[in-house]
DNA sequence: TTGATAAACGGAGACAGCCTCCGTATCGTT
DNA sequence: AACGATACGGAGGCTGTCTCCGTTTATCAA
């Protein structure tokens, strides 16, 4: 790669990060090619979808999944609360920009999106916590990674579209725990 | 209000839920204004925002919420049993166009909207169902009748972006079903 | 019936966002 | 220095939202 184009590319990621941060996930293309000073070609060229724009922002996220979910395993006491603190984890994780987690929940069953793959990281992240309560004896039958992160993810989306506080969503949280465990 | 007035009120009413059912809840309104025969300016003036239209739509929604509400707490059996027809049920009604769900859900915490009259309905009839549950003592502490509107409209937002069957989204419920009961 | 008046109509067009095409500029190599 | 490959970027097409205002239509009183 060209390192004129290496810069651009790193740049209109940058400021991607920015104007996401700012106006949510369905800011203006246009606007990020112009804060990145850059034309709308070229911008298009490197991300020819916003997933993809999407996917270049969120590589350095990765890594945080997986720290996250160290972290929350090494919770000590009763399966309940690791479980409680993962999702949380989860929630805050989606949660980076607005819309965020419509777009990473629904991208679990749309295997084609560029997110996909980061899904894949989150679901993976999940099943470790998913072990270790399987390992406890403490999961119901027929509860997995993926329908945990659906149910999360459904809450994350409705916290996220109502801009519910901390005290509205772990609650909410909590009865889904419940209801996962046995 | 004047006759024609009226008429073309209800001809972009019938003609937009048409339309809506085909494209969801996003579709063009120049189109439904085209399709209805009038121009965009008499859509906008009857309806100023996209909500005003959704408003006017589900009129004769609100009854079959009612009806449905009437039709779960018949259910014969166990607790659970009526709890989980309910969130299917709720599920269905709000699953009626692309979009719905989310747009119902979020405006559950959005009171200035005009579909906010529409969620205290489907509140209203939620908490009968509550009532009924925690007269018999099966309904943990702490869950009412928004807890489960969230919840369940999570679920359903997750269930319309990615399309899933039934198959996979009544468990989903079962389990949070589980995680509000005693 | 007719005419006045208020009410409603509807389409042209301003504006914003998405995205492409292609002439121009820059890079890297020989 | 010169050339070919690569990348740039902005003009502009397209679609959708929404407004403004000249024209039409309904209504009612005379």
């Amino acid at each position: 790669m060209r390192v004129d184009a290496q810069r651009n590319y790193d740049r209109i990621v940058e400021v991607a990060r920015e104007v996401f941060r700012e106006q949510g996930y369905d800011a203006s293309l246009d606007e990020v090619a112009k804060r990145a000073g850059v034309g709308p070609g070229t911008l298009y060229r490197h991300f020819p979808k916003r997933d993809d724009l999407l996917d270049a922002m969120m590589r350095s996220w990765m890594d945080r999944v997986d720290e996250a979910a160290e972290k929350a395993l090494a919770t000590e006491g009763p399966p309940r609360d690791l479980l409680v603190a993962w999702l949380r984890a989860y929630v805050a994780l989606i949660s980076l920009h607005k819309g965020g987690p419509a777009k990473i929940t629904s991208a679990l069953d749309d295997s084609g999106s560029p997110i996909a793959s980061k899904c894949r990281t989150l679901t993976g992240a999940t099943d470790k916590v998913v072990e270790r309560l399987a390992a406890a004896g403490a999961l119901r039958p027929g509860v997995d990674a993926v329908t945990i992160c659906r149910l999360v993810g459904g809450v994350a989306v409705v916290a996220d579209q109502g801009d519910l506080p901390e005290s509205t969503v772990f609650p909410l949280l909590e009865v889904m725990a419940d209801g996962m465990l046995r």
